[in-house]
DNA sequence: ATGAAATAGGACCCCATTAGTCGTATTTAA
DNA sequence: TTAAATACGACTAATGGGGTCCTATTTCAT
């Protein structure tokens, strides 16, 4: 419960290799290999921050991926957004809408939660992939 | 992802209650019913609190449940920590032993996530029963 | 004493999500 | 033309979350 999912930690240590490598073209092979990922699973993540435009793609022979943006510009919450295709949210109600919980109108802590939240989103977004170079 | 889990809401959605009629004695029937909670689902979370502390159980006809101490000196924590059974850990590492993880020794993200960890304890050890009543 | 109301707790099951694998197509530098 | 790389969908396996059911035990009230 509330852990991060392992797409989301590959991606961030992804980006944290390119950054660090000042932003050369790297490698899924190169990466997955440096901090045994699994290759596959790191080709669909990259594929998806691709998409995502949090990093850009090069492709054929010599080609790889390289950040699309400075790393100073690019948040932890930007990645986890990215990556897991949906919002952070701490209940139910804040990450689909409100109406998919069958207790909502019942619920007397989605207040005090929705606090929480808003501080979990300060923290991810406060936090910048050039923090953790 | 990063949710918190039903069982974390039911029980807090029952301390709140119990706090909120000034720790008179309630009981899973009354407490489900008026949130529309599974009551079995709703009554293990009930004993899992009583294990951990957190509330007094009263058995047999007439009884039910009260808070175990003042609704000041519960936190958010508490109640994940003992519904739970686990400590709350946003990446595999903290919320296990390190070795679990098969990235371990090569992960480079584990300090900055571990800045993230230390506020999200902070954040939920804060809020306290009382201030969502 | 007896019955009703309550907690205690185990055994299951269903389902959604996560993590990972495989196969194939496409792009492009050398 | 070939090799190195990304693109991407289909599939499987494992896990955990959420929920149901059943039975035992405790205790108040009659
Ligand atoms: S409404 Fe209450 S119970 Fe439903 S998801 Fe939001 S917080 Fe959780
Ligand atoms: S070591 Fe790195 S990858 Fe493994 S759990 Fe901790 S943070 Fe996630």
């Amino acid at each position: 419960m509330l852990k991060l999912s392992k797409k989301v930690e590959y991606g961030l240590i992804a980006m944290r290799h390119i950054a660090s490598v000042n932003n050369q073209i790297s490698t899924v092979k190169e990466i997955s290999e440096r901090y045994s990922i699994p290759s596959d699973v790191l080709a669909k993540v990259m594929q998806k921050l691709t998409r995502g435009k949090l990093i850009l793609s090069h492709q054929g022979a010599m080609g790889g991926y390289t950040l699309a943006r400075g790393a100073h510009d690019i948040s932890v919450m930007d990645v986890i957004g990215v990556v897991e295709g949906t919002q952070v949210g701490i209940a139910q109600c804040f990450a689909e809408t409100p109406e998919n919980c069958s207790i909502y109108s019942n619920c007397t802590i989605k207040h005090p939660l929705g606090k929480i939240q808003h501080n979990l989103e300060q923290v991810f977004a406060s936090m910048k992939v050039s923090e953790i170079v």
